[in-house]
RNA sequence: GCGAAAGUGGCGGAAUUGGCAGACGCACCAGACUUAGGAUCUGGCGGGGCAACCCGUGGGGGUUCGACUCCCCCCUUUCGCACCA
């Protein structure tokens, strides 16, 4: 080797600078907007990746950065593995902490987000997160929101909104409405320590309940959804089969009727029927008690009771209360009449918020029987039950379908199932019920009292009534410098040039609605408009979403399995049967991140244990922050944030960085050259890591996402390659690392390692990758730079390590050749030293067991 | 109560299909280079034992030549649902 073909060795003390490389390469890729754009005459494969949009509080935290970070390394292994990759970025903008934070510092909330915004997009910037920024997504801002509007109208006029008083979720904190899905375990999922309250409001609904089936049944079709989604939102839907049962009162008892329909699941047991049950608050229970203060009072205590146990979150744990009303209900199927009785179980909003109670055949309703010497009559034998033997009838109660009917007129001798069917048919026939589906999904209330979210583009006139605004006229402008405060209704009401309008009918004098928007519809479509973020005269064209859809890839936190993701598969479902979308899913593969934690809590400022990004940024650099945040743990698990080590992953990348420091010769004109001749021994083993490290990298891209083995390969192969280029200990001296004369690695053997160092690391740590990437000569950008693809025949091992056990435990290791055969390792493995000693004076009982693993050999000697 | 996931060194975590338990990193220990080291490099690092060896993946049983991995029972933690008729 000449002279000058001798690597350059810069001094040791030239350290990697994570503020310098960041600072360079950060310039460069914001001097080019265009750099991270999807293609927009698209001839690749597409491939849409979306993380969830931030709610812009004025600074991200780690969950968010994690977040971003796995979707940025997949947005970037998939360009580089040749797809038309989307990858954009908005802002959930509307919602109450802007309200709250203009009420704290006197600034308008407009003013508070807009800032946010530009802080949070200031720091994605910084921590290199590969965004088409010409698609971004304000939801706050009119030419986002009057598509709000757009879609509300369309729900209106196809009957899938509409306003009704109702009973409803209140939350003191926030002086506004909760949808049902915002009120976790009776509390706001706001403000966790604050009973969310029931009201009784005029509110305006969306009818998602029209698509409860569906969105059920569609479950089924999304493999790439992780299973505890899919039984989340399957639970939170809650469909449930069975029977309405009209109960005769022998006479009208009040403006609510004179019968009470009971939904029951098990129709079957209806001749155990021995009380009916109503839920305190069911509308025929006030017409029961009229005449009776007694019993007035003792239903209000139920009320109250059932109140306090919801505000508490431990309703399903109260005792069992209840009050005869005096009154019998005839049970249609045997005319018996049995007690009517209020119970605190019953729950209003479940089913008719009445039952029949079957104390032999329910556990509830037994133990309230219990209490209440209640008779308790078993009308079902178990299938195992022996007939000759039904004195001993087993403990009640027992709920089994595995049954048959006992005393039930002519239903007597019918299995359950059949019984259900059959009793369902009778009673529909002679009118007194049908089988029917019941769900707990309840409707979508949107309306919000608050200032900051889109305003509800209705109008009501005191002639015509509520009447929808014209599509010409949205969007209906959020007003500014509107003086917030939490008392008392929607602050728009207190704005007379919002408030007054003409009616769109008449043209007469009109008052607009002063609710706005629940911030869940924003959310709801917001990743249709990236796929046509300008369009001023339409959501979206739906070609566009047509090749875009539905989203490849959704990274988020598991905290939005119902809410949003429920309501973004609703609307979708909707926007279908308007035409305007094909896909009847909006996400194909869904990904749930686990949360960020530290001290053993997750991160929060009550918690006093938030770690703040840009402090991470400008002590280790984006790249250590990011590789860190995948590779403390695997994505879907949680992370255990720990300062000792983001230092690890530093010194790693100064490793790296100076690995290609010590041994960077661009002037060598070998460096680009391809390897030719076949390699051997240490060289030989060195391209064998390298090519199984870009196997190992590669197949965790494509299948479960472990970055954190993803980047302990690369770690692997740099070690290696440091190893052997530093040689043997007597001919170098460490301190140097410069080559010496007689090393066995190839220049064109390292630089191809270098390339690949770089390839695998694009993903996740950019910065430093476009770094190494030029160093070793690159010019092409690496952004798009082809995925490294490995040689399987490069990666296969010559000789392997042949593990030697006796009777299952490891007694001795020999080396073998690769394609050795069986008999030949049984041979050796018995010959071998160790194993003798180990097995003289036993009797071998079989043949020795030989196992083939990828990379390794053992062999299983059993002996007596 | 129901459902789901998890339990591996001092710590985060590896072991992809039943086949070398503890990869990789942190912390720690020793050494090298140094005026210095919170830089860098080298080596060590589950427990017991001088050693041959023995023990070891929450606990107990089982299947198997072989179990962190499969089956049964139990314990603990986290999450979700919770009187849903």
């Amino acid at each position: 080797m000449a002279p000058e073909d001798k690597p350059v060795t810069t001094a040791r003390e030239e350290r990697y600078d994570a503020q310098r490389i960041e600072q360079k390469w950060a310039e460069r890729w914001q001097s080019d907007p265009s750099l991270y754009a999807a293609d927009t005459h698209p001839t690749k494969p597409k491939y849409y990746v979306l993380e969830m949009l931030p709610y812009p509080s004025g600074a991200l935290h780690m969950g968010h950065v994690r977040n971003y970070s796995i979707g940025d390394a997949l947005a970037r292994y998939m360009w580089m593995s040749g797809y038309n990759v989307l990858h954009p970025m908005g802002w959930d903008s509307f919602g109450l902490p802007a309200e709250n934070a203009a009420i704290k510092n006197n600034t308008p909330p407009k003013q508070w987000t807009l800032a946010n915004i530009a802080a949070m997009k200031v720091q994605m910037k910084r921590l290199g997160f590969a965004y088409d920024w010409s698609r971004e997504v304000t939801t706050c801002l009119p030419d986002y929101y009057r598509w709000n509007q757009w879609f509300f109208l369309k729900l209106y006029e196809s009957g899938l909104a509409y306003r009704k008083k109702s009973k409803v979720n209140w939350c003191p904190q926030c002086a506004t409405v909760l949808a049902n899905e915002q009120v976790v375990g009776g509390m706001c999922w706001r403000h966790e320590d604050t009973p969310v309250e029931q009201r009784e409001l005029e509110q305006w609904f969306l009818r998602i309940t029209k698509y409860a089936d569906e969105l059920l049944s569609d479950l089924e079709n999304l493999p790439g959804w992780p299973e505890k989604v899919r039984i989340m939102q399957q639970n939170w839907i809650g469909r449930s089969e069975g029977t309405l049962v009209d109960f005769d009162l022998g006479g009208t008892i009040g403006p609510a009727g004179s019968t009470i329909t009971v939904f029951t699941t098990r129709v079957d047991t209806i001749y155990g029927a021995t009380s009916v049950q109503l839920a305190p608050e069911h509308p025929i229970v006030k017409d029961m008690i009229t005449r009776n203060a007694d019993l007035r009072a003792q239903v209000e205590e139920l009320i109250a009771e059932q109140r306090r146990a919801k505000e508490a979150g431990d309703i399903g744990a109260i005792e069992k209360h209840g009050v005869f009303t005096g009154r019998y209900a005839k049970n249609p199927f045997n005319g018996e009449a049995v007690p009517v009785w209020v119970a605190n179980y019953i729950l209003m909003d479940y089913g008719t918020g009445a039952i029949m109670s079957v104390p032999a055949h329910d556990e509830r309703d037994y133990e309230f029987a219990q209490k209440y010497k209640l008779e308790i009559r078993l009308v079902i034998l178990p299938a195992s039950t022996d007939p000759e033997e039904t004195m001993t009838a087993p403990p009640l109660p027992f709920t089994t379908m595995d049954g048959v009917l006992l005393s039930s007129g002519e239903f007597r001798g019918l299995s359950c199932e059949e019984a259900i069917r059959k009793m369902s048919a009778r009673a529909e026939e002679k009118g007194f019920g049908k089988a029917t589906v019941t769900f707990r999904l309840k409707d979508w209330g949107i309306s919000r009292q608050r200032y900051w979210g889109t305003p509800i583009p209705m109008v009501y006139c005191d002639k015509d009534g509520v009447v929808p605004v014209a599509e010409k006229d949205l969007p209906v402008i959020l007003p500014d410098n509107v003086p917030i405060t939490l008392a008392g209704g929607s602050p728009l009401m207190n704005v007379p040039e919002f408030l007054h309008t003409t009616c769109p009918k008449c043209g007469g004098p009109a008052r607009r609605e002063t609710d706005t928007m629940d911030t869940f519809v924003d959310s709801s479509w917001y990743f249709y408009r990236y796929a046509d973020a300008q369009n001023d005269k339409a959501p979206f064209d739906g070609a566009k979403i047509a090749y875009w859809f539905p989203i490849d890839q959704y990274i988020g936190g598991v905290e939005h399995a119902i809410l949003h993701l429920i309501y973004s598969r609703f609307w979708t479902k909707f926007m279908r049967d308007m035409g305007l979308v094909k896909n009847g899913e909006p996400i194909a593969r869904l990904f749930t991140q686990g949360m960020v934690i530290k001290d053993g809590a997750k991160m929060s400022k009550s918690f006093g244990n938030v770690v703040s990004p840009d402090e991470m940024v400008s002590r280790y650099g984006a790249d250590a922050t990011r590789l860190y945040s995948l590779f403390a743990a695997p994505p879907d698990r949680d992370l255990d944030w720990q300062e000792s080590g983001i230092e690890g992953i530093q010194r790693f990348l100064g490793r790296v960085y100076r690995f290609y420091e010590n041994y960077a010769r661009p002037h060598n004109p070998d460096w680009r050259a391809s390897l030719s001749a076949p390699l051997t021994g240490s060289a030989r083993q060195l391209q064998r890591k390298l090519h199984q490290t870009i196997k190992r990298v590669t197949d965790d891209f494509q299948g479960r996402w472990h970055f954190n083995t993803c980047i302990s390969a690369v770690m692997e192969l740099l070690n290696d390659a440091n190893r052997r280029m530093l040689g043997s200990e007597d001919t170098q001296s460490p301190a140097t690392g410069a080559l010496v004369e007689g090393n066995e690695i190839p220049l064109t053997l390292l630089a191809e390692v270098q390339r690949n160092i770089a390839l695998l690391l694009a993903p996740m740590a950019p910065y430093l990758a476009h770094e190494l990437w030029e160093m070793t000569g690159e010019k092409s950008n690496l952004l798009k730079a082809p995925w490294p693809k490995y040689d399987p025949e490069l990666a296969k091992e010559e000789v392997v390590t042949a593990v030697l056990m006796v009777n299952g435990k490891l007694r001795s290791r020999i080396t073998v050749a690769a394609d050795a055969t069986d008999d030949a390792i049984r041979k050796l493995a018995l010959s071998d030293e160790k194993i003798k000693r180990t097995i003289s004076g036993k009797q071998l009982t079989m043949e020795p067991i030989v196992v083939h693993s990828p990379g390794s050999k053992l062999v299983n000697i059993v002996v007596r």
